[in-house]
DNA sequence: CTAGAGTACGAAAGCGCTTTCGCAAGCGCT
DNA sequence: AGCGCTTGCGAAAGCGCTTTCGTACTCTAG
């Protein structure tokens, strides 16, 4: 740590140019009741010198804590590591700190984790992934953003309805319904689903999404197999030797995020099964390198990248009364991973 | 920002344990000078009121700054995110900010980066990435690192032995070694390289372990195709085409990265020249998704989840006078994507 | 020419913590 | 009993900023 002394304080800034402390704290951080001239002349001294303010002094002082807390469901995931890219790049822009948490995807831990950050004073919290359907930890999760909120705390969450914040929301369900409506027009009857981790809100929208499309061809997802496992390249690797064991005529399979659609493509190429020609594999989410696996997934795309620009922006505007929700845009993408049904 | 007032301080925390704010503070920071009984009493009584210090008023107060400052080339590289997942996680256990910072693998923004780091008093930086071989501004970055550590501050560097720092090391020149050694083997002569962004020296180190092997079996390195474009995807593409449109009889290419070996396997995909039948492809570092590519990437494994870890575990430790250096093993990992050169 | 309002600035009071300093009590020693 | 030591604790002085409050000065109105 620094020692005392050695750097540049404000009062050397303002002895510089001729004014007071009061003066140099106002002209800097643009409060008004200081004359454009002087103004002027402390911003150009304070440049000079090279002066950054000590934000821990800032904040302690009241003003406003210059660090946001991202709480994410796993940092090295490649969907969580585009959304902080974003969320970084505004932060850059503005100055301001970002602290990484990794929540785990455990709706307990998470709540420790926003409890940890609350108490350290951040003074915006985003969290992203996926809700929890079980309402009571979610409920108390969002009682202490409320308290938090209340007490003058920016909140908003990416992919997630439930906590009565600020929220970029893509549409899970509408997603889940193209990637399922693909694979019917390619003439798929056999679809099995590869679905993430249980207890998330996530999984069940992009389910019911299929359902619905399913529902419009005369088919039943409850007659399908759908296999529970986690949302991670192993949790696919698991689902698919489940599915091609217990239903080996399946000629697509639908993952619910891209990592769990890896684990699947590895599993059918390890097998032998050539995809697409005897099955089609479809993803979620498109994180970068979908582009790349072999053969390339077809999956939905989120702008992952921007929704972290977004929810920080949004955190970042003076907050009304009711929550605002900015809905962010999908597409369809295919790529070489579907095909028609087989005969 | 929460309101002032509002939360638990540590005269609150006092006051019910019964002792003054001075011994509190001691108790709770682990001095010395308060007894065993005394300590006990306040640890408690802060756990029953669950209370957690203001980290802005205990680095303003001189304590040791809770925030360590992580620069990297590129948040979004798994790489880096996993670098920087090891680095989050030790940082959790020690109750540690993590601000991660891009620069974008240009030299001066990095030292931007690190002066604004500086500025703003964190007590550990962290950087990661590969060094610069333009050495005007490594010595000015050399030096502002220096000047920082003098005053206290703590730095510890990732794959760079040039900043004076404590250092994890992971050694390119033996991996680029073991890269060659193992494409010579398979019978490999038209060897070509896709080489990484131009002034790091993480390339320099790589092309010159190639380098050395190809010399043990008679070849030189000057007379064989090293493209140099960037570090990313899109470098490895447009090495291929290229390596590709030059010298068409190449039988392997050495990407001196992950990212560019992807890329360089999305050209040869889509000119449909089979892997590893016609060309084989090797790559660097062994990011979690090079053995879901197809074909699976060979390449060379560096732990960048351990390293990060061992990096924030170096700058925590007390500093000694020497730099420490932690070299980090590798291993070549050898998958589908070699095989035997054609005839 | 003075009363009242408005404007530009400085002095000083915190924000919540750590740490220095000083005092009081307890100890063994001469 | 008197001396110096050590030990355990409290009072108070900051850390570098923001903000409230007050003062001096200008300007318009009466």
């Amino acid at each position: 740590m620094p020692k005392p002394g050695s750097r540049l304080r404000l009062v050397d800034v303002a002895e510089r140019a001729g004014v007071s402390l009061a003066t140099a704290s106002r002209a800097l951080s643009g409060r008004d009741g200081v004359s454009e001239e002087v103004a002027d002349r402390v911003r150009r001294v304070s440049q000079e010198l090279g002066y950054v303010a000590n934000p821990y002094a800032r904040t302690l002082a009241g003003g406003a804590s210059s660090t946001v807390g991202l709480v994410v469901h796993q940092v090295d995931d490649p969907y969580f590591s585009e959304i902080a890219g974003g969320v970084i790049e505004v932060a850059a822009e503005q100055g301001l700190l970002v602290q990484i948490c990794h929540s785990g995807r455990d709706p307990h831990f998470e709540l420790r984790q926003i409890r940890h950050l609350i108490a350290q004073r951040v003074g915006i919290i985003l969290i992203a992934g996926s809700g929890y359907t079980d309402t009571r930890v979610e409920a108390e999760t969002k009682a202490e953003l409320s308290a938090y909120q209340s007490l003058g705390g920016r909140v908003a969450v990416i992919g997630r309805h439930s906590l009565g914040a600020d929220a970029v929301l893509p549409d899970n369900e509408a997603g889940g319904r193209a990637l399922a409506e693909h694979l019917l027009a390619l003439g798929h009857r056999r679809i099995a689903v590869a679905a993430g981790t249980p207890g998330l809100t996530t999984v069940t929208d992009r389910l019911a999404g299929v359902a619905s499309a399913l529902r419009g061809h005369g088919l039943d997802l409850a007659e399908l197999p759908v296999v529970h496992t986690d949302f991670t390249r192993e949790g696919g690797r698991v689902a698919a030797e489940r599915i091609l064991g217990d239903h080996p005529g399946t000629t697509a399979v639908i993952a619910l995020n891209d990592a769990m659609a890896m684990g699947v493509l590895a599993v059918l190429r390890a097998r032998r099964i050539s995809v697409p020609e005897r099955v089609s594999v479809v993803g979620f989410d498109d994180v970068s390198v979908a582009a790349d696996l072999a053969p390339s997934l077809t999956t939905v795309r989120l702008p992952m990248t921007e929704m972290g620009r977004t929810a920080l922006a949004l955190a970042l505007k003076p907050r009304s009364n009711r929550p605002r929700r900015r809905p962010t845009g999908h597409t369809l993408v295919v790529r070489d991973s579907t095909g028609p049904a087989p005969a």
